[in-house]
DNA sequence: ACCGACAACTTGCATTTTGCAAGTCACCTG
DNA sequence: CAGGTGACTTGCAAAATGCAAGTTGTCGGT
């Protein structure tokens, strides 16, 4: 039997051994790194912080991408209140280390995206491991 | 009429005033920046090449992408023979001032994601605007 | 004690995007 | 002139996204 033409002897569950494609598989979608970026720039914690941003996500889509961050590992959940659960969310050390990939983009949207800006704060972030 | 809860006074079109948030909207999936990579990191051009990579893009997914980075500006489709149609595509200023963002991913990707590696050589690109 | 509001989610469903397979079209090669 | 190749396009099923509405326990006021 012919295998196919990719030579993809890598990690389980890895596409490729390219640290890129496999950051993608993490982050590589629109609402993500948005969440990262409110954890480590803004320093929200709360559900209702996060849907207060003003790209307005998803309900739906924030509990999933909670849940898949704490997953990766980049996100650690903390309930503060058994009943009713109350939790809050803080960036881990690796999620952290997301900081560069998030000011390099912020550089190249200020830089080529008019009308685009940061804020003149940024609240730093608890991290918990 | 009440507002919407989100000041969002911004460019048409934008989702709001984050950079971020904008970049995301252009390269924030699973494939867009892995054929950015092949232009700006591997001095792929055509088609065929992009193809070959070991993540295995779908072809249609590769043709609606290239599509979507010309009309964003970020490559440059040249055709170098009329019949039957053959183009060449090219990474931009604009598109090239994507590396570092890039080379943040990759970094991350090497301290977190065990097995994964960048090739030993990169090959440069031609920018064309 | 009851009413409404609230925070943090969950559920349902329509729309959109993704993934896979197959097809096309005009050459090129033996 | 039969088969292969490069660069795509098309069709369709499966998964992800977006929107609205519902749920659950508690608190603050009257």
């Amino acid at each position: 039997m012919m295998k196919s033409p990719h030579k993809n002897s890598c990690v389980e569950g890895y596409r490729s051994t390219c640290p890129i494609a496999n950051v993608l598989d993490i982050v590589g979608d629109k609402w993500t790194l948005l969440v990262v970026r409110d954890l480590l720039m803004a320093g929200k914690r709360r559900y209702g912080e996060f849907q207060e941003s003003p790209e307005a996500i998803p309900t739906n889509i924030l509990a999933e991408r909670l849940k898949r961050l704490e997953a990766a590992g980049l996100v650690k959940k903390e309930l503060y209140q058994e009943n009713p659960p109350r939790a809050e969310y803080f960036i881990t050390r690796k999620g952290a280390d997301l900081g560069p990939v998030l000011e390099e983009m912020g550089r190249w949207g200020l830089k080529h995206l008019p009308g685009t800006m940061l804020p003149e704060q940024f609240i730093a972030p608890q991290i918990r491991d």
